[in-house]
DNA sequence: TGTACATCAGTGAACGCGCGTTCACTGATGTAC
DNA sequence: TGTACATCAGTGAACGCGCGTTCACTGATGTAC
């Protein structure tokens, strides 16, 4: 359901002008996708859902898929600001900052389910470059942080930082697209998401010979 | 492009009969998935792709829900082999073999995007229980090889074999997920999947106290 | 071995529907003076 | 403050197309005797 940005719900228009259907269209199609999964619904299902005649996306989108790219970089303009949000909330210690950063990222997941099958089970890989720039962004913040950890380790035994960064990643989208949307998917398994990232992040970095 | 259980072409029809039309069809889903993502191609599609009328699918299948659940069903029947062939050929050594698992995990998704890509991001989850069941028996290797590994443990800092499982698996998915479809997808990495994954692996077990 | 028949697995025509897209249009808004 | 005008962001009707699905049908195959 909405939050952050899409606060205003979709069906108060204001008279002949919508006002702002661009962001009513995304926030159809996450609703749409919500309902029956990206790739489940049709341009003119969006403009349905924004209340509008099946023309007047055309005025914002060239076509579905320019709706679906935009779509998609808000996704990853959200997970950077959680990953962000995460990384400075902590404390300053780093170990817990990488944890923290690994649960925002499951949790982002949890809780923007639409979003996060957008993003990355859409089936198209939309590389509009500024998707790719929000993507991006949402790794350095990883990295960031991974970068923190490596530089209280002695220099000769250090691990690369990138590696470490794409460890943590890969193991919290695994979790993620696994174990994250209880209802409608995978297998149960029998702990938490939250606590099966924790442990592993912990075991790894015990790997690393960091233990807090 | 076919191999295992996808060696005859779709095309080469016997006369009036097809002969083996349910394979056909999963074979032609197949190409289309490749082609143009899951979600990306009509029942009609599939028929055609299969040189056989629009009607024809219906014999076989109830509709495009019924036959993404059996190209799904085949994946995870696949994945198992895969998974079961990596722990069978591997020497005894029970890390080895875990890590030859999670290798043949991302091996699976690197050769058969379009089948990792209807098991995991055809946007509906199709519980479908013999889906559900191959899921399981895929799940199993990975399960046993990790009791195997915590079998040589000493009984009171043993770590459950179940959570070094879920572990591995979401490390490999992770990392298939984001880095195993070269072309068309994510970000560059400056290693090799496999090479991401085999430090992954190493680095997690040295966390639990389990070295070569 | 031949024949009759039942069953199976396809055909192809037909249908209604909704989608994508275009178009001339029109109501609302902003701005120059 | 009022008026004229340009621009913007919608409408709604229209179109062609292909999809999903059904139907009576028919060619091929298997089997009983």
């Amino acid at each position: 359901m909405g939050h952050r940005s899409r606060r205003g719900r979709s069906r108060d228009r204001r008279g002949y002008h919508h006002g702002n259907l661009r962001e009513a269209l995304i926030d159809a199609a996450l609703d749409l996708i919500s309902e029956k999964g990206p790739g489940g619904f049709t341009f003119a299902d969006a403009a349905r859902g924004a209340g509008v005649s099946p023309a007047a996306p055309y005025r914002h989108f060239r076509d579905r898929d320019a709706l679906m790219a935009d779509v998609s970089k808000r996704g990853f303009e959200l997970l950077a600001e959680d990953l962000a949000r995460a990384a400075e909330t902590v404390d300053a210690n780093p170990i817990r900052r990488l944890e923290r950063i690994g649960q925002a990222y499951i949790e982002f997941a949890r809780k923007e389910p639409a979003l996060f099958s957008a993003m990355f089970e859409s089936g198209q890989s939309y590389e509009a470059p500024e998707v790719r720039a929000a993507e991006e962004r949402a790794f350095a913040v990883l990295l960031e942080a991974s970068q923190a950890l490596t530089d209280t380790i002695a220099g000769d035994e250090r691990p690369p930082a990138t590696m470490i960064a794409l460890h943590v990643l890969s193991l919290a989208h695994g979790i993620a697209a696994l174990y994250t949307r209880g209802d409608t998917s995978r297998r149960k398994i029998p702990m938490a998401p939250s606590e099966l990232l924790e442990a592993a992040v912990l075991v790894y970095l015990a790997g690393l010979g960091i233990s807090p």
